[in-house]
RNA sequence: CGGGGUAUGGCGCAGUUGGCUAGCGCGCCGCGUUUGGGACGCGGAGGCCGCAGGUUCGAGUCCUGCUACCCCGACCA
């Protein structure tokens, strides 16, 4: 297992960092920028699992696109220039072609949609990817919550009509909250009004409630949906059959989000299609990110206390921490055997079976966080029991090594 | 990009008006003791004091420039 640390990094305010960097899932290689070491790579592996399956479950066909694009496509659509677009990381070949590094693949995605739509048959279509986004951010920071390098899943959808993408768009909606409820954030995640572009007057936001996110919204928590401060005005509350006296004004982070393109993206790149009757039509485009990476910083902040991180059972990267106190021989064998007995019913254990004092293991068991801490000691052995308990419980009980696999097979 | 702050072994820090061989805690290595909430003894290893210039007999300490990092703001998934 990977090392724990007493203090956090002075370069760190952001609980999140500290936490993360403290318990050894993350390593900083420079401001925005974070490697992900084994337990942090097992979380952010987890969330996109989750987001995979209901990718799939909504007929999403995952792919993947490149880091490396070229510039043409963007001068198509007047998205290359920095006056335009301040993020960008550009950088050059050896023959000195421009090419730049990926803050986005609308244009690559639907320009490479040209060679798989041409016909009506050949829609609908929905792609997605999970892809390392660059972004040249003047100011990183909240730890993995704004990154210049970062994770993010998006989706791509391809219609036929209006119609059929709002439908679709409907159908993100629903599947979107089902992710965060898989990821434990539902309860304090909104869908949320914000700007929209060329084509609707609103994009929707998942934002979730969270002191260290950089958006302000206003929530009407009866109703479930929230106002992004940037189009909050009279009008639009009025417009979205809200009353100012339910809404409350809350800082959040943007978790997830969802745009209409309508066809302007498609007829820029020449993404067209012949329809039954024979006349060419641009193909209708929606576009849905998550940011998984940020999703992992905001769990984080939502589920920690002051010994440190309490990460949700479904993303925690291991779901017992088993640690043996003491170095007997007898408590030693004790624990190996319940750790080929956890193993072998396909219970995910991480298992401290270093030389420390008990108080170090039962610190990094608090800290590094996961659902369920096994202790195994002189007094349990004695007993011919073991120890359970739940991270986000003050509750010890004593159990047997059957009823622990009973509890924890569930 | 505007404003503010910081930079000293892997991590957290101290270092006086410029002065001897740059310290402390954690962590690390060796030996021994210890084991239910971050133990203890003894012995070790590890530093171009962010970088580059300058002032001085002498610079971690003073001056100039640069860089990196953090915070606030602007901007963004």
């Amino acid at each position: 297992m990977s090392k724990t640390r007493k203090d956090a990094p002075a370069d760190e305010t952001a609980k999140n960092a500290q936490l993360l960097i403290k318990a050894g899932f993350i390593h900083k290689e420079m401001a925005g920028v974070y490697a992900y070491l084994p337990l942090g790579l097992k979380v952010v592996e987890n969330i996109k699992q989750i987001v995979r399956e209901e990718m799939n479950a909504i007929g999403g066909q995952e792919l993947i696109m490149t880091g490396l694009q070229a510039q043409e496509l963007w001068l198509s659509t007047d998205r290359w220039d920095d006056e335009l677009v301040d993020i960008w990381f550009k950088t050059k070949l050896k023959n000195g072609a421009d090419v730049g590094l990926a803050w986005s693949h609308e244009e690559p995605i639907t320009n490479m949609m040209k060679n798989h739509v041409s016909s009506y048959r050949d829609l609908p279509s929905y792609v997605y990817q999970f892809q390392t986004k660059m972004r040249n951010e003047t100011r990183a920071k909240s730890g993995i919550m704004r990154c210049r390098e970062f994770v993010m899943k998006d989706l791509y959808s391809y219609s036929l009509t209006e119609k059929d993408h709002n439908k679709y768009y409907q159908k993100v909606m629903t599947c979107y909250h089902k992710i965060f409820e898989r990821v434990g954030l539902d309860h304090i995640t909104y869908p949320t009004f914000a700007s929209g572009g060329a084509f609707t007057q609103f994009s929707h936001e998942f934002q979730t409630i969270c002191d260290a996110g950089e958006d302000i919204i206003y929530v009407d928590e009866a109703k479930n949906i929230a106002i992004n401060k940037e189009v909050f005005t009279d009008e639009v509350i009025a417009q979205l059959g809200l009353n100012k006296t339910d809404l409350v004004e809350k800082k959040a982070a943007e978790v997830g989000n969802i745009f209409s393109f309508g066809s302007t993206k498609s007829e820029q790149l020449g993404l067209y299609f012949d329809d039954k009757d024979g006349s060419q039509k641009p193909v209708i485009l929606g576009s849905y990110g998550i940011g998984v990476t940020r999703l992992m910083g905001v769990i984080v902040e939502a589920f920690s206390d002051e010994k440190g991180i309490v990460w949700p059972e479904n993303i925690a990267p291991y779901k017992v921490y088993l640690a043996a106190l003491g170095e007997d021989a007898e408590v030693t064998e004790a624990a190996n055997n319940l750790y080929d007995k956890l193993e072998a019913a396909g219970i995910s254990v991480l298992y401290d079976d270093l030389e420390a004092h008990p108080g170090e293991k039962l610190n990094d068991a608090d800290l590094i966080g996961l659902p369920y801490r096994v202790v195994v000691s002189k007094k349990t052995v004695s007993e011919g029991k073991v120890e359970l308990k739940a991270r986000n419980s003050e509750e010890t009980t004593l159990v047997s090594a059957d009823e622990l696999l009973a509890k924890l097979k569930v």
